[in-house]
DNA sequence: CGATGTCACGACAACGATGTCAGGCCCAAT
DNA sequence: ATTGGGCCTGACATCGTTGTCGTGACATCG
């Protein structure tokens, strides 16, 4: 195996300096148009190529974005992560992409090695809330989907208050009052987030908040099975249900389906390929996680440019789309027509 | 903002030289205890990090792993992405993920940039057949999903023949005849390999090979939904359907529900989660991209580790899950049985 | 004509780590 | 007492690149 081509290499084929040869590479134009021509023949017949490691060490920072997500596996964060990607190929700049295994020593450890590795910026989605440690990084950072709590940073996220109660008011709309929803768990915060806008939507209509009706915990598609096979099991009454989650909703359609129970309304936070397949088509909020992933992409390449931002929280946007499954009406509703 | 603290930094706090703090550092058992535990104070009271760019430079290779894929938020990708991580979390090492971007230039341009970093190995996802620029490569390489023409190379596959077979023959077991094909474009290998397996299951039965029954060009759910239209329009005849990629089924479903054409057969090459969710479920050829995942990682590592291996192709676990989709009898079938 | 400026170029150090190798120490064997 | 050898230790070179700064050539100016 031969040895690797190096820049002193170039350089001797050309009879000129290392230096030199540096400079032709990186564009300079303080060079002769005949030594220029020497040097780039020589890269040619060698076959050289920049060692970005060298390059990166002696320029003191990896020109390369670190991604942080709980899951690699998730579309959400899948897709978001395409969009930076595309965003990072403009500037011609490859991503690291690690997960947090949803476990915040392990998170620590990642952040950490991804700074030891002097990456040029992250993007992170966060998984634990306690991000204090990484107040003194002079890594540019922007967080993605949810915030760190007590450490101002910039943040990409969409107002899942705002986004629950939008969904739940459109199911009051629809004329329901036993809505029932069901999220995740309360450790991650977009969760709770997104119960506390069903509830202030409840309330703005004066509908009691019943907290029976409130389902927690649901982490896997599983999950969302068992609780909705609950719900239509203990709260006959309940007639639409709000689901925080694509995943969680997944799981609520296979017993709606398999039950055959076309009469209750439901509606996901979240847009997901198969929400057209089914019929009813599912309604759902949307918030794109391609917008997300590229405004948190501009924003990290921004700061990495060397403009000065406050810390700030960018929203993304949010918008419901009608589908079917979130109009059904409530079945008393009905009756009362129909008589 | 404070330096850096360096390893030179670290020896001066312990008073010792640079290299025995890199033996501490590394875990180098020729110290004296002494010694150790001053280096090792020295490095907490200053918070020193190694610097793995530096390491990775003097080391001559970067202990990342890179990752290729034509697109990140495939689904099936993301999942075989998501093993991967985990065995190289084992390690500690981490993992570049760039994508190709369904392009030759892009992914020959990709795959340099990973050389340029001496990443310690690659498992790449290609696009493109022509791989032979990469014959000479000294990095340890895996091909994932389909492998490159004339090339011998390591490759982590399923027998795709055989699987389009199990599925299409599981379909004339169920009393079909008239059975359609939807795939992607000839330019991805896999997909022609499935259509073969379709074709040749229908040879094996004596039936004759329709070539209007084969439908190429379906890339996206879209198309499959235009494609399905177009076959129940056209050909009325057309009893079941096999769909080589769960991308293209979903398309196919939302046509099929919509006009709730509950009586075509239906099965689908690739595992997706909401097979599970609509009524009939959907009969699956399962291949597991976390198996695909862990075989591809397991052996770059083995590689990466020195192990010498002739070129060899591993196929993973085919099989065929039966849900109902697949399972729907033909309508004539049914007459006769009725009559 | 000498002083000054501009320009291409290269010698050298530096980035932060690790490999090489020689030297010093101590203990056992001769 | 001397030698030999194992064991720590540290000075130095090295990985491949780029930043700093000085040099020499040539042009321009008074």
């Amino acid at each position: 195996m031969r040895r690797k081509v190096t820049l002193s290499d170039v350089a001797a084929h050309a009879s000129t300096s290392v230096k030199t040869a540096s400079r032709v590479i990186n564009g300079d134009e303080k060079v002769t148009p005949e030594v220029k021509v020497r040097v780039e023949q020589a890269v040619i017949a060698l076959g050289y190529q920049v060692d970005l490691l060298a390059r990166s060490l002696r320029k003191g920072v990896d020109d390369v974005l670190a991604v942080v997500v709980p899951t690699i596996g998730d579309k959400f964060f899948a897709t978001a992560i395409e969009e930076i990607e595309a965003v990072a190929l403009d500037r011609d700049t490859q991503i690291i992409i690690a997960s947090n295994h949803q476990d915040p020593i392990k998170e620590k450890q990642v952040i950490r090695q991804l700074e030891q590795r002097s990456v040029s910026g992250m993007i992170i989605v966060p998984n634990s809330a306690d991000y204090s440690f990484m107040k003194l990084s002079p890594t540019p950072t922007v967080f993605l989907d949810r915030g760190p709590d007590r450490f101002d940073a910039d943040v990409v996220q969409v107002d899942d208050v705002f986004g629950a109660q939008l969904a739940t008011e459109h199911l009051i709309a629809s004329g329901h009052k036993n809505i029932a929803v069901v999220s995740d768990t309360f450790k991650v915060k977009t969760s709770c987030l997104r119960v506390d806008g069903y509830k202030a939507a409840l309330r703005k209509h004066k509908i009691t908040v019943e907290e029976k009706y409130v389902f927690m915990g649901a982490v896997s598609m599983d999950d969302g099975s068992r609780i909705a096979a609950e719900l239509l099991r203990n709260s006959p009454e309940v007639t639409a249900i709000f689901s925080s989650r694509s995943t969680i909703t997944m799981g609520i359609l296979r017993v709606l389906h398999e039950r055959n129970r076309h009469d209750i309304a439901l509606i996901s936070f979240g847009d997901f390929e198969m929400a057209q397949v089914v019929e009813p088509k599912i309604s759902v909020i949307d918030h794109s996680p391609r917008e997300l992933g590229r405004l948190a992409a501009l924003r990290v390449f921004a700061k990495i440019d060397g403009e000065k931002f406050e810390p700030e929280t960018l929203m993304g946007h949010l918008s419901i789309i009608r589908r079917g499954s979130g109009e059904i009406p409530p079945r008393e509703v009905l009756n009362v027509n129909v008589g």
